[in-house]
DNA sequence: CCACGCTAACTGGTATACCGAATACCGGGC
DNA sequence: GCCCGGTATTCGGTATACCAGTTAGCGTGG
């Protein structure tokens, strides 16, 4: 508790955001990058000193994670790291395809030719990436690609809906690996993008629902599959 | 600042609640019910006199409330509660009628024989209590029918994406008084809950986001109307 | 008179220390 | 062996102080 250093001031990054973002950034990734698995323990002066910050900002950055489902927070008993199981999953994919469908939809009806030449540039971009076996790339650029027709549905509510379930699928999609996006993905999304481009709505709910339902199977598959031969506790 | 009074144990309510969430409650309803109308500005430092807490609690109950979309927080330019206009209901009821489907057909899967009667329950009391003419009642009746489908539709994180928005149609009903509540609500929903206890989840599905889609007809025109007579700044 | 910059007040952001309460754990007494 | 009570841990809440950014007002110079 006395071990201060006197020089902290850029603990974790160095931009102007509150340390609340932060932190809060800092340890959704640690989360979803698999640091902290599930179950882990996070003691609030612990982690404050570990992070060089005070415990209010450390607080409300971790009453967030349990909002959005990271954390599993019991009064005066503390945070542990939430589950995310097969059924905690199949959850996810249920509301995703109903959302990435209405965003997918509404992108249809509202995208200004601006976000199309983006869309189309993230495909080609993630085609590329995706061809030449750069696959971290290319998930990077699914995802943006995803974010774009987000934002393309004009519906700032569905925006922020869609943040939190972005950060849990991308945890999903660490604790199976990688070997769920890459190739057939583009595919999917150029058809997706064909939709939205003609401006046909239920062409392309259609096709995004489809598109996270495929991904569903997929990543259920391979949960199955990973916690069918061992625990990876790390 | 020095009027605080040392016997402040119940400030806001009497359970046993962290101060945060009863803090949290408390500035929604106000904000619900119209006492702080949009664009009203919170301080700190006030309001946490006000209450009888500290910042601490409040700061993190404000945190709470902006996220859900009733407040807007500029760093270090205070927080001022958030507009609701047309389109916001537009953007609320577009979310809604997806969500809702997928919790009605969800329910219809799985809903219980238990919480099936209690559904029934409630559209009997609420269909007595329309025709009774006790509307406050009647819509109390009709929300808890609503939570208890999006409950038996046996998925959390939608029960949890529900939560927020139930407040802000909950807010968006006192802006409209509440002519759009009552008669046409309870027939909608005794055919709802019949597909539901059918097992038919299309239907089910069908219904709930036609019920919705009725409900946001019924706003608008109700908002628009609202908006167009004057200004009711409280 | 206007424009620019400085300063002071306000407000949120953070740090730190403290208290009380609930919990978990451990050891002693029955 | 089991129950009970004490202690350490941890959290919830608070008070207080200080820092930092924002804003508005004022004064000075053009």
């Amino acid at each position: 508790m006395t071990t201060r250093r006197p020089d902290r001031h850029t603990p974790i990054g160095d931009t102007h955001r509150s340390l609340r973002d932060r932190v809060h950034e800092e340890l959704r990734e640690r989360i979803i990058e698999g640091e902290y698995p599930a179950g882990r323990r996070l003691v609030e002066r612990e982690l404050a000193e570990e992070l060089g910050v005070s415990r209010i900002p450390l607080r409300e950055a971790m009453q967030r994670l349990e909002s959005e489902g990271f954390l599993l927070v019991q009064a005066r008993r503390g945070a542990v790291v939430a589950d995310f199981g097969t059924e905690d999953a199949e959850h996810l994919f249920d509301v995703r395809e109903k959302l990435e469908g209405l965003a997918a939809g509404l992108a249809a009806r509202r995208a200004t030719p601006t976000q199309l030449r983006a869309m189309e540039r993230l495909l080609t971009r993630s085609r590329k990436a995706s061809e030449a076996g750069r696959l971290r790339e290319a998930v990077t650029h699914n995802a943006d690609f995803h974010q774009l027709v987000v934002d393309a549905s004009g519906n700032p509510l569905l925006r922020d809906l869609m943040a939190p379930l972005d950060s849990r699928l991308r945890r999903l999609f660490r604790l199976t690996s990688e070997l769920n996006d890459g190739d057939p993905m583009c595919g999917e999304h150029e058809r997706l993008y064909e939709a939205i481009r003609a401006g046909d709505e239920r062409q392309a709910e259609e096709r995004a629902r489809a598109h996270v339902a495929g991904t569903r199977t997929a990543t259920l598959r391979c949960l199955a599959e990973r916690t069918a031969e061992g625990s990876d506790t790390a």
